[in-house]
DNA sequence: GAGGTGACGACCC
DNA sequence: TGGGTCGCCACCT
C-alpha cells in the first residue's frame, strides 16, 4: 500500500482523528484545542486539513463535532450545508445561523477531559 | 523548485 | 469594538 499519500498516514492525522472519536455526543471540539492537545499548538490548520480526508478513512470521524473557536460551523460547506447542522441538532445542539448556542458549555476540551 | 491555497488562531491597529 | 494581517505546516498546481 506504500506509495499512496494518504492523510492518514501521518501519525498527527491518525492522532486528530482518534481525539474526534472520542469526543462525546452532544458535546464539540475545536481545531486550536485538538492541534494544542497534540502539541501543534498554532497549527489548527492541519487539524482542519485533517478533517478534509477525514470522509476516507474507515471508520469515519464525526468531524461535525469539530468547529472553530467561536462555534461557527465552518466546515459546514464540506458535509453538506444543512447536513451538519441538521447531525448536530439531533444530538441535542441548538444552532443558530451556523452558529452553536451555548458554545461554551458544549465544548469539550481533550486536554481537560483526557489529560 | 517555487508559489499559492486552506474545515484556524492569535495579535495588532 | 471591529477589521485587517501574519503565522503555522502540509498539499496542490
Amino acid at each position: 500500500m506504500a506509495g499512496k499519500k494518504n492523510p492518514a498516514d501521518f501519525t498527527f492525522f491518525d492522532d486528530v482523528y482518534d481525539v474526534v472519536r472520542l469526543i462525546p455526543r452532544g458535546r464539540v471540539s475545536t481545531y486550536g484545542a485538538i492541534a494544542r492537545y497534540l502539541g501543534a499548538a498554532g497549527s489548527a490548520r492541519m487539524v482542519g486539513w485533517a478533517m478534509n480526508g477525514s470522509h476516507t478513512i474507515i471508520p469515519p470521524v464525526p468531524a461535525q463535532r469539530v468547529v472553530n473557536r467561536t462555534g461557527l460551523l465552518t466546515g459546514r460547506s464540506h458535509f453538506g450545508e444543512n447536513y451538519m447542522q441538521e447531525l448536530l441538532e439531533e444530538e441535542g445542539l441548538t444552532i443558530i445561523d451556523n452558529q452553536i448556542q451555548n458554545f461554551e458549555k458544549v465544548f469539550w476540551d481533550p486536554q481537560k477531559e483526557l489529560i
